[in-house]
DNA sequence: TTGTACGCGTTATCAT
DNA sequence: ATGATAACGCGTACAA
């Protein structure tokens, strides 16, 4: 900064104005000041004036969903939005890091803001998203899971509504679908634990296996309503639906939930991102 | 900092030394100071700390790819090896920055060091480890694809061969596989593009279709060996056969040998990760 | 409109 | 073994 205002013939403080768009300096100073910052590829140094702003312009992902085979595109959201406002996002994915020890890094970097994927610890004292699950005591993304089962049902037309893949569908959704009752023998199967382990009971229980598809017969019959999340040419191929699980949007909405709190504007306190069925 | 010192009754430079663990200081001096930092819950200024030692502790992780369901497992590897060196990633999903973007992002934030998953630009003049493919120029990690072909043609013992899911194989793999003669009237099919893409292709095309099963007949066929990457209760319903792709392992390796290389010790210059299936 | 000078919280270099 | 002090690079009252 110092060659920078030696070149430009002005002080420092001029350059450092000229940088964050102070309207007092005159256009001729300003043109000037950039034509050299351009010439010499200066790049102001983050850490120093984080340490003079007493904030450093980074925010913390916490991920603790052990399948979350979107984080990508959450992630993606994220990161089109701060881009476009100067924040680093650092990412943790936390399932193994206790409270305690993430806080003190957090503490450390001077993080402004979290978003959280899980279950926040209650106690925290930064501003923070949470993503995923409903927190009194936090601003909340939520998928919508009550409009996905209404979806559901109307289009499964009484069919047996079946799910395969690793995403891990939402509690709300098992206890709507729960009240739906089809025309077949066993109108509705929704495993009660994690999609996986629910597969996995299945595949030891003592339904009859058909031996011809390799294709666990218990598991999708003729007639079935099949659901998968996010393989979408996948589920296509095996004659099913693809539930579009609105990652990208959620990342892009944590992200300028938590930008408008830092700049200590009214959020919203739930909301909710919509499902597509494919 | 200062607050620490005042009450421990010495100089700041003895509670920076303290902190650093530097050998010269008595140990009456240091378990007293010890004392008070916990005592006052003092956490050091990483931002102060990065602008006098001119490095910040932030690691940059570039991810182009767009599907990558194991990034989670991959970011976890990465942090289970930064957490025990004080350094902390930052993570983009960088397939829509162009390369003087993110590069002024490191500069800015003085990044001491990049891992890139997908083919990094040629001119980075940063420490780097380039993941998944193998560039001459990058010290990098890929995946063992030759080996994985071995043992599924073992495996496969003359049945056709068949992918599904949404990873990616990589070329060296399909070449591979390309090679091998199986029993059957076409002995393999894998698709010639992405997955997704080759499925759509196959829906399109003129085979019959099996309507019992609502299954796709050319898609999956019976005395066919099926194969998914990573959803392994998935597979087994299905009667197949899961790839497991070691994200968590190339993470670990990635940050190690990043670490390894910012303290100047010389690593191996091509990284092999293997697969297994279950 | 622009310059001066101090503060931000550390580490590092001299001293002692 | 420890203390005093100068960087580190920037933002910002306060002056001019």
């Amino acid at each position: 900064m110092a060659d920078v205002a030696k070149e430009a013939g002005v002080d420092k403080a001029t350059v450092s104005r000229v940088l964050r768009g102070d309207p007092r300096i005159s256009s001729k100073t300003r043109e000037k000041v950039w034509e050299v910052i351009k010439r010499l590829e200066y790049k102001p140094n983050a850490l120093a004036r984080g340490l003079s702003e007493r904030k450093s312009g980074l925010i913390s992902v916490e991920v603790e969903e052990q399948q979350f085979s979107g984080l990508n595109r959450f992630l993606k959201g994220i990161n089109r939005i701060m881009a476009t406002v100067n924040k680093e996002p650092i990412i943790y994915v936390a399932d193994d890091f206790e409270a305690s020890f993430l806080r003190s890094r957090f503490v450390a970097h001077k993080v402004e803001g979290i978003i959280w994927v899980g279950s926040p610890p209650p106690d925290v004292d930064f501003p923070l998203i949470a993503v995923g699950e409903t927190i009194d005591k936090h601003v909340s993304i939520v998928p919508f899971w009550e409009d996905l089962a209404q979806m559901i049902i109307k289009l499964a037309d009484g069919r047996r509504i079946v799910f395969a893949g690793d995403t891990k569908p939402n509690r709300t959704l098992k206890v709507k679908l729960k009240g739906y009752k089809g025309k077949g023998k066993n109108s509705l199967w929704v495993c009660d634990g994690t999609l996986p382990k629910g597969i996995g009971r299945l595949i030891n229980s003592n339904y009859e296996i058909d031996q011809d598809s390799g294709f666990k017969e218990e598991y999708f019959r003729k007639g079935d309503m099949l659901l998968l999340f996010d393989e979408r040419d996948f589920a296509k191929a095996m004659g099913g639906y693809c539930i579009h699980f609105p990652c990208f949007e959620m990342g892009v909405l944590a992200a300028k939930l938590l930008v408008n709190i830092l700049r200590h504007r009214d959020v919203p306190f739930k909301n909710l991102v919509r499902f597509s069925i494919e």
